[in-house]
DNA sequence: AATGAATGAGCTTTCATTCAT
DNA sequence: GATGAATGAAAGCTCATTCAT
């Protein structure tokens, strides 16, 4: 019980290590649980600390569960941050369909989550107003990508008559649905191929738009 | 067992009474406290009635909760019936518009509580359940309005290249997200005018595309 | 619903009709159920009756459980008045036979209930009174039985020293105890067959004594 | 972790100690309520404990009144190991007594409580189940009864036509009865004196049995 | 008289949080 | 700091009883 000084060396000090097993061990209940049903006592025990050593951490449950939303948040790919290099690389489709994918196992993993704040508005408040305060949210990803676009609109890969925000905010937005209702219809376990599918499917449906004329040519020119 | 005709005049029965005045006052609730906070005992009292009464009318909470899922879902596909008339008329753009608002008014009243519901995996699984039983869920819309999508593609106001599913489920996702994002960031109270811009512009983006050389006349004739 | 007039010749009246009902269903109920989980609906639906016309014909839950219970002790087997009758008849042991055999029905009918009410003090304390005041309970058993061999003891069929009402009480203590030992161990139905063994034998231990000498003649003079 | 040894000195563990605590208090409250109306909350206070304390130490209700039958069925077979060493000491009659003195103690106590539990067929079910588990009885009982009697036949102080089940089951009854029957009619205070007088007559009764002819000597040789 | 929907006090049980060790 | 037994408010649900019809 007496842990000999030495193996302490090298390692975190236990109280880092104990805050990282409670968000490691709330993150994994929450996986097949449901924020509503995991209980303190389920934290400590799957944390293997006990149920008291989470006061000592987190002002209050709330707050490790906010610990645990802004980990979720923070771990957006990093894919992201190298689609400003893949300007003019490849095809404007191609481009599209490999962050759509990075953004999906990302919108696939924190999406349980995100939703079920919800059944707790109090929570729900805190979460909105610490990512204010962190200007955290999904206008970030957005601009990102419409960055790309902006980019890709000057070497005329892009029409200028697309909106760069408007066309990220789609692609997240069918990313995120797709997340979502695997978990509502499938529990979380449809397939990932599937899902893929769709989300190429939907990049398509983007750059070839619903025009009458278009349908010639360029639909296969990029494929 | 011969009650006089004149106590019913102008009164529903007093059991579907109560049964609507739970459903409305749940409602009214979850509008404001998160499913994981609204006990039966609130209910009862928004409801004004026993908080035995809830245990006449449904098996337990959770029933309780689903008939009012079922409530909320029930009511949108109606909006739609109407989509089918409007092959060829108007513009694309247009219907699609028109569509998109009803199915963000739905979505925007509903999403709270379809969120609530990945709190509690069991209530999730029953609300899964009776969907499947009853064949409802977003594929009904998005049929509806491939369908849509399909009968311009005869009339060659859409581009046979454009997948109608595909269309008619980012339509659906971006609403949706709009939806949320709004309950997420605004507390559901953020101007529906800025919603539907979002929307339009969305719509345009889909029909306008990303594909770089037809930036000219369709942009503009079909505004 | 308005029964013709004719449809009630011959039969009692409604009420009393439902009266019945509940007590049989009651008494049904409480055969498979124990007292603390008969609930007032079970028992309404069990009579087929509305639960609330129990309190047209009881003044509460209790009172509906007192008239059981006073049903139940009522039906005390006739056998017993059968019995001076056996006075210098057949033998003294195949008499307190055939007595222990109707007390046992009696006891094995009963005691579950009466056991029951151990559960709820206050429903005993009316038991008791209600016993007390009609001056029922075992003493009239004990009493006719003991009359039985004092009158064989008049006869010299039974030993003068035996004290009448001692062995009377012993007699229905095994019939008593074999029933409710039946209904703990074996829910109430390990076979009448064994139970009866038991009892002849008890019957059996009572007429031959422990006294060492008495091993010969008479242990078998009187099969 | 490292408690320091002044802290336990004259104090149990506290877990312990709670848990005897709610065992004692629920016997407390069992003798002057009822099972049926003895609730958590009045077991929580008489035990002063907080009502959440009694879920550390039992699974449920159900698994404290389980305990607290244990705990009372437990102590009896103790009294009963010195009846072997009686072996052809004194009288059997006397012997015999002592044996049912004590028994009726412990019928007295724990009568109530093991009829409430009729009232709860699903709880009789468990306290079956427990018994069978580890064997428990009244079986045990008469066989140390029974052995006791064999033992004296072999001396010729009991006649060999007396069948030694048999009349310690007869003995057993009487001590149970006369216990129920005193909680039944006087609410357990009736006088301890006449339930021996009672007991001792019915030994009397057993030793001299019914035969006709036994009258003289024996009678009077062992009183 | 008869009905059964409605009542609401009260039950068992859970769980975030505290605090002596 | 770390522990986990203890707390007690509050949850969901039951059920004897009432009363308008």
């Amino acid at each position: 019980m007496a842990r000999p000084a030495a193996a302490r060396v090298g390692s975190r000090s236990p109280a880092t290590d104990q805050r990282k097993k409670l968000i490691g061990a709330t993150e994994r209940l929450l996986g097949s649980q449901g924020l509503g049903c995991v209980t303190t006592r389920d934290i400590a025990r799957a944390a293997k600390v006990a149920e008291g050593a989470l006061y000592h951490h987190f002002h209050d449950k709330a707050e490790l569960i906010l610990s645990v939303v802004l980990h979720q948040l923070g771990d957006f790919p990093g894919v992201l941050q190298s689609l400003p290099l893949q300007v003019g690389q490849n095809t404007v489709e191609k481009n599209l369909g490999r962050v759509l994918e990075s953004a999906f196992a990302f919108h696939h993993r924190m999406a349980p989550l995100v939703c079920s704040l919800f059944a707790d508005q109090e929570l729900l408040g805190r979460v909105r107003s610490m990512m204010h305060e962190r200007s955290m949210g999904p206008a970030r990803t957005t601009s990102v990508i419409a960055a790309y676009l902006r980019a890709e609109q000057q070497l005329g890969r892009v029409t200028p008559a697309a909106v760069p925000e408007t066309v990220a905010d789609l692609m997240l937005a069918v990313s995120f649905n797709t997340a979502l209702r695997d978990h509502f219809f499938q529990g979380g376990s449809g397939g990932e191929a599937k899902a893929h599918r769709q989300l190429r499917e939907a990049v398509r449906a983007l750059v070839v738009g619903l025009g009458p004329k278009n349908e010639g040519k360029r639909a296969r020119e990029k494929r």
